[in-house]
DNA sequence: CTGGTTGTTGACAGTTGCTCAATAAGCATC
DNA sequence: GATGCTTATTGAGCAACTGTCAACAACCAG
C-alpha cells in the first residue's frame, strides 16, 4: 500500500446539505442527486472507518450520520459488503494520489521520498490505516479484489519512480510482495529500538536490491 | 506466516462421541470434559474456516456441526471473537510445527527447504490459507494479537534456520516484514508466468540479502 | 395539469450474537 | 444406596442488525 492523506472532507456537493459529524437534521430536506448521495455516503463511511473496524460499524449509524434513513443506504448499496467495498475502493483512489514524484530527481531520491512519506503517514495516522487497510481482509470477496486492484495499480508507479518501468514479471511480482512487506515492517516498527533514518535507508536500499536480484535471476 | 498442514483430524478424544460432518445426533449423549469440548470446538472451527471467512460463519452452524447447542459454545467462549481468536491461535500452533529443519545442512539449504515447503503448501491449500490467514484481520483485537504472536514466534526460528540467531533489532524487524511480503508474493504468484524454481531461488537469495543489508546498515 | 422517473421512508421479517434460569450427568462422601 | 456438590448442557427469550416491501413525495417533461 502507500498513503492515506489526513481526512480531507470531500465536500457534500452543490446542494447546501450539512452532514458532517452528528445527526444534524438537515435544514432543507432537499433531494440529492444519485451521484452526490453516493459520494456523500462513501465519504461518511471513510470517516467512520478511520476509528472502527467494519464489523463494529452498524449501517444504522452510517445512515444517521449522513442524515438519511437506513433504507436509502440499501437503495444505493444493495448489501453491506457492497458499501464497504465502495469505501475501500475510494480509499484506494486516495492512496494512489501521493505516489507521484518529481521527475527531475534520481531514482534513489524518488524512492526514498516515497518510503519516507509512507513512514510519516503511518506515524501520524496509525489507527486509521490499520483499521481500514488491515481490517479490510474481512473475508468479503469484493473488498479483497478492491485491495488487489490497488496493489496492482501501485506496482507500475513504484517501478516508474525507481526508473525500472521495463521490469519483467518476476520483478513485478517481487515488488508487489515487497510493498506488502514494507507495510508490515513500518506498522510493526518501534521508533524506540530502530531509528527512522535507519529504517528508511534500509528499505530504500532493499527495494533496489530486490529489483536487481529479480532482474538478474529471472 | 508459514505453514498450514492439510487438515488432520484432531480426534475428539477418549469418549466415543461422533461429531464429524453433519448434525449427527450423538448416540450416547455423554458429557465431555471441558478440555475435550474446547479442543473439539476449535477443531470444528478450524475445519469450517477452511472454506469460509469468519463473518460468513454463524455460530449456530458451528454448534450443530459439533452436535451441541449454541448456548454451550458460549459457555466455553464468551464471545464470537474469543472463539475465533482461539481457532486462529490453534492454527498458529500448527503453522509453527513445520518450521523445524535438519541441523546438519547449510543455512541456504535449510532456508530454501522452508520456502519450498511453504510454496508447495500454498499450491495445494490456497483457499484454506487465504480465508483463515488473510481474512484474519477482521478487526478483532485478540485475533490481531494472536497473529502478531505467531509472527513473533516465527522470526527466531527462521533466523535459526538461516544461521543468524545473533541478528539485531533492525534485522528482526526486517525479517518479520519479509515473511509477510513472501506470503503475499507466493499467494499472488501465477505459476504460468513465473516458474516455481525461479520463485524459490529468488526468495532464498532475497532473504540472505535482506539480512546482510540489515546487519551492515543497522 | 398529468404522468413518469426516482429519491426517500416507515414498518416488517429473518438471522444472529448473547443472557438467564433450569436440568441432569458425573463424582465424592457418608 | 442416598445426599449433595460441581459442572456440562439446554431451551426460551432479548436486543441488535441486515435486508425487503410497498407506499409516498419531489422533480421534470409534455
Amino acid at each position: 500500500m502507500a498513503a492515506i492523506p489526513d481526512a480531507t472532507s470531500l465536500d457534500t456537493g452543490s446542494t447546501g446539505t450539512t452532514s458532517s459529524t452528528g445527526t444534524t437534521s438537515v435544514a432543507t430536506r432537499s433531494r440529492m442527486s444519485g451521484g452526490d448521495r453516493r459520494r456523500q455516503l462513501v465519504e461518511v463511511g471513510w470517516q467512520l472507518l478511520q476509528t472502527r473496524a467494519i464489523h463494529e460499524l452498524a449501517l444504522d449509524e452510517v445512515a444517521s450520520a449522513a442524515g438519511i434513513s437506513r433504507t436509502l443506504l440499501f437503495h444505493y448499496f444493495p448489501t453491506k459488503g457492497d458499501y464497504y467495498a465502495a469505501v475501500v475502493e475510494a480509499a484506494g483512489e486516495r492512496m494512489l494520489k501521493p505516489v507521484r514524484v518529481a521527475p527531475e530527481t534520481t531514482p534513489v531520491e524518488r524512492v526514498r521520498t516515497l518510503i519516507d512519506g509512507f513512514v510519516r503517514l503511518v506515524e501520524r495516522n496509525r489507527v486509521g490505516y490499520t483499521s481500514l487497510v488491515r481490517g479490510a481482509g474481512g473475508g468479503d470477496v469484493r473488498v479483497v479484489e478492491a485491495m488487489a486492484r490497488v496493489r496492482d495499480a501501485l506496482v507500475p508507479r513504484w517501478l516508474e519512480a525507481a526508473g525500472r518501468s521495463d521490469a519483467g514479471p518476476l520483478a513485478r511480482l517481487i515488488l508487489r510482495g515487497w510493498l506488502v512487506g514494507m507495510e508490515e515492517t513500518v506498522l510493526a516498527w518501534d521508533p524506540h529500538t530502530v531509528r527512522r533514518a535507519d529504517l528508511v535507508t534500509h528499505l530504500t536500499t532493499s527495494l533496489f536490491a530486490e529489483l536487481d536480484l529479480a532482474e538478474s535471476g529471472g
